[in-house]
RNA sequence: GCGGGCGUGGUGGAAUUGGUAGACACGCCGGCUUUAGGUGCCGGUGCUCGUAAGAGCGUGGGGGUUCAAGUCCCUCCGCCCGCACCA
């Protein structure tokens, strides 16, 4: 073959790249401007946004190629598609990096967005680059700013101090969610516990509403659901009081059990309880009790939760009284009892608690039988490990007038019971916390207040934004923000009085930025707000969002509690920011996790160069289903480079060859058998991916067109029907291949149909042809496989079991046997049961 | 410990949801093309026995339901991912 008619992917991408470039085929407008289409449906395809460093990695590569996938394939089914792109671009890693090297992180970051932009266009990702955003740009940031204010003034934004969890190496605190087994989710050190003054986010309150609206959502992966439902941790129970008279102190506690309120035999708090010290002054117990206290603060809280660790605890020599019976029960402090959940105090019940089972067997304290089984004898019923059932099979007993209830009613009772004395209320406890979202750091956004001795905290007013973060010298943290060294900066006038006053110098929580870049697209040049109502009311919600499981809590969480306050602020119109979510699996190489340490890192530019993006765009689709990891292998690229180079040959030798225009009621033979392929591969490929997004087998049934393609074409060539035949396939394997193959598969079929393909609707299978006039139907004999038989597809029942028995491999095993049974399964098989 | 997912050829993975197990691809074997290597094209390739026709076995192990089980039920084993003293 002449060098001329190679498939030659660099030259063929970056044709295509220059028109889309030039004729900005993928911008789509908004409602209102000029070009949009109110008719068409729209559909707002978005991957996560990524944070630019370096250069795009094999994990992007799979993100986008599926995410462009549905978008071209959309757009070919009908649909405005929005599919814009932006870069996640405060963060750490550049700022550490400033720290070395001494230069902004705004070179490197910018450096790094330069690089990854380059490297979407060379994959050929049909986005609107219109809309392109960086997180880190003040056009941005000042509405970042702005939507703070907002949450400021509908008080879901606050300063308070509290325990707060510190990474000494990044030297900043951290939210909640972003502490993983008492270590940094970025670094892996062990985090401390500081009590620090810090801004968060109320996201507590919409904890409820988190959890109602999972209803709706029309498809995310249930297990992601099941994850942030165990992170926000919603249980129903009670609050009750239990008050040391000693001291005159009361102690709420929380209970999901109030049933088994009379077996509460003692008392234990947290080491961190503000009131332990209190109690235990003047005690005997009292240095006994600081030890502990000084020795479980040392403690991480990995060591504290370490599985099997024995139960320890010292007591305070203090009692409270049990507001239903009156008893004086003693009180310990143990680190088995969490300050961060409930009120860091809890009654202890060990015949119902295996904690406090595991408690009182160390400590030689009573146990106390109060819920049996509903047919156990209940002066004898005392099992030897705790007994947690309490459904209405379980009654209540020992418990004074509420003994014999069953214990879902005696749950309820005893609440009435404490309501109505003031002792305790029904209550519901969480186990999330409020977000967290100062950081000591440099490069993020400002956060807009400014503190005035004479005012106080002070928003920075509206028209005042941004608040530009400062040129500074120095990067590094020394325990507070950077930003305090920048003294002209920090030095300010307060907006209300005109005093002077200074500003916050932490940051915000990286997170924050990332919780409505999604709106901000649909509007990105907006420099009056952060966007027009009715762009958002048009696009939004997102239709389909793509990305890795790992931001299954942090980021979609804190997204969904973004977009519900500010639908509250009726800024809004949907309560879900994303419809459906997709999350794919991680990319292995050679079945190990690929990181920089083991060398073993795929770099997608080094085989976008090689190979072009379309071979290597397709590759990543076709490794498995996307939902699910896929395992790199230099030969299977090279599989999908040979498919591709099979289509373009192809393409090549129809575009030359006369050929005659298909009518299907004229075609025979093998032609008649590739057309049906072909709308076989139609059918296939359009199912997979709207149904399933198993993209793999939709590559997989264009493939197998290919191959029967250049199995028939040789002797097809031999008549223009033929001929036709095969261009036919030819062009509607290009035109299945497009979502993935964009490049190629325009150039296909624009050599074959002068067309191009983006512009083409995507190809529907033809139902006649679908239909085959003859089938295969298998023979099974007492459900083995015996054989096999071609018949007409609408041959009547009984004439297909005659033509069965009359099968030769059938013959051989039922005779001098009985048929006792026929099956008939239509299209598939018939089974003969002989005995 | 709790919750979720998974287990199919030498490998990645298919299987229209109870109806031909192994599509497609990699790898391997053979043939053709080529001066040769490579490329390309065609064919073969689950395992065992058999020259073959064919037969038996086969979807982590065991048991069950069914004319029929990778698919449904019970049970055991293994791997992966989340959560993990949350009262």
């Amino acid at each position: 073959m002449s060098d001329e008619r190679r498939y030659d992917p660099a030259a063929v991408e970056a044709r295509w790249q220059r028109i889309w470039e030039e004729e900005r085929t993928w911008e789509v407008p908004n409602p209102g401007q000029p070009g949009f289409d109110p008719s068409k449906p729209k559909s707002y395809v978005l991957e996560m946004l990524p944070y630019p460093s370096g250069e795009p990695h094999v994990g992007h590569l799979k993100n986008y190629a599926i995410g462009d996938a549905v978008a071209h394939f959309r757009r070919r089914n009908g649909l405005q598609v929005i599919h814009p792109m932006g870069y996640d671009a405060f963060g750490l890693p550049a700022e550490n990096a400033a720290i070395r090297t001494g230069e902004h992180p705004r070179v490197a970051t910018f450096a790094s967005i330069d690089e990854f932009r380059r490297q979407f266009k060379q994959w050929g990702i049909s986005i609107d680059w219109s809309r392109e955003l960086a997180t880190c740009e003040p056009e941005y940031y000042r509405w970042t700013q702005w939507l703070f204010l907002k949450l400021y003034e509908r008080g879901l934004a606050y300063r308070a101090e509290a325990p707060v969890q510190w990474c000494p190496k990044d030297a900043t605190v951290l939210a909640n969610e972003q502490v993983i087994d008492g270590r940094c989710e970025r670094c892996g050190t062990l985090v401390e516990q500081r009590r620090l003054e810090q801004w968060f986010f109320r996201i507590t309150e919409y904890a409820d509403r988190l959890l109602e609206d999972f209803d709706a959502l029309e498809s995310w992966p249930e297990h992601v659901i099941t994850m942030q439902r165990n992170w926000i941790g919603r249980s129903e129970g009670a609050e009750v009081i239990f008050r040391c008279e000693e001291l005159d102190l009361d102690f709420p506690v929380f209970t999901t059990r109030p049933d088994t309120l009379f077996g509460a035999t003692f008392f234990v708090l947290a080491p961190e309880h503000p009131a332990v010290e209190k109690l235990a002054a003047g005690t005997e117990h009292e240095q006994a009790v600081r030890d502990y206290v000084n020795e479980a603060g040392r403690r991480s809280a990995e060591e504290r939760g370490a599985e099997d660790r024995e139960k320890t605890g010292v007591p305070l020599g203090r009692y409270v009284t049990n507001p239903v019976n009156g008893e004086r029960i003693p009180m310990f402090v143990s680190d088995y009892v969490l300050m961060e959940y409930g009120t860091g105090a809890i009654m202890a019940v060990p015949a119902h608690d295996e904690r406090d089972f595991d408690f009182a067997r160390a400590f030689g304290l009573p146990i106390r039988q109060v819920v049996r089984p509903r047919d156990a004898d209940p002066d004898s019923f005392s099992p030897d490990e705790p007994f947690v059932e309490h459904s209405s099979d379980e009654v209540l007993m020992n418990s004074g007038e509420f003994s014999g209830l069953p214990a879902p009613e005696g749950k309820r009772k005893i609440i009435e019971w404490l309501e109505e004395r003031g002792l305790g209320k029904a209550t519901v406890n969480y186990r999330l916390r409020d977000w967290l979202i100062s950081r000591q750091r440099y490069w993020g956004c400002p956060i807009p207040i400014v503190y005035c001795d004479d005012c106080g905290t002070v928003p920075v007013p509206e028209d005042q934004l941004p608040v530009e973060l400062p040129d500074i010298e120095d990067y590094a943290p020394k325990g507070r923000s950077p930003l305090a060294a920048a003294e002209d900066w920090v030095a300010t006038t307060c907006p209300r009085c005109g005093g002077a006053a200074r500003r916050e110098t932490d940051t915000m929580d990286t997170f924050v930025d990332s919780s409505w870049y999604f709106l901000r697209y649909l509007d990105a040049r907006n420099d009056e707000r952060p966007w027009a109502r009715d762009a958002v009311d048009h696009w939004m919600p997102v239709d389909l969002y793509i990305g890795g499981v790992e931001h299954a809590i942090l980021h979609l969480m804190y997204a969904r509690f973004f977009t519900k306050a500010l639908q509250d602020m009726d800024l809004l119109g949907v309560p879900e920011p994303f419809a459906n979510l997709f999350t794919q699996g991680m990319i292995t190489r050679d079945g190990a996790k690929m990181s920089k340490s083991k060398g073993n890192t795929v770099s997608p530019r080094e085989y976008v160069e090689r190979y072009g993006a379309d071979t290597t765009r397709t590759f990543v689709c076709f490794l498995g289903p996307p939902e699910r990891g896929g395992d790199w292998k230099d030969e299977g690229v090279e599989g999908v480079h040979r498919f591709l180079t099979r289509l373009w040959r192809l393409g090549q030798e129809v575009a030359e060859r006369e050929a005659a225009a298909v009518d299907k009621g004229a075609l025979e033979g093998d032609a008649l058998e590739l057309v049906r392929k072909a709308h076989w591969a139609i059918d296939k490929a359009t199912r997979d991916i709207s149904q399933s997004l198993h993209l793999h087998t939709a590559i997989a049934a264009v493939m197998e067109l290919v191959n029967e393609a250049y199995r028939a074409k040789d002797s097809l060539y031999s008549s223009p029907e033929g001929t036709g035949a095969v261009r036919f396939a030819t062009a509607t394997a290009a035109s299945l291949i497009y979502p993935f193959a964009p490049h190629l598969a325009c150039e296909v079929y624009e050599a074959i149909e002068g067309e191009r393909l983006w512009e083409v609707p995507w190809p529907k299978a033809d139902p006649d042809l679908l239909q085959r006039e003859e089938i295969s139907l298998v023979v099974q004999v007492n459900g083995k496989r015996r054989g096999e038989i071609q018949v007409p597809a609408d041959m009547p029942e009984g004439e297909l079991l005659r033509l069965a028995r009359e099968h030769e491999g059938v013959r051989r095993h039922i005779d001098g046997k009985q048929v006792v049974k026929e099956i008939v399964v239509p299209g598939r098989l018939v089974n003969l049961v002989a005995r």
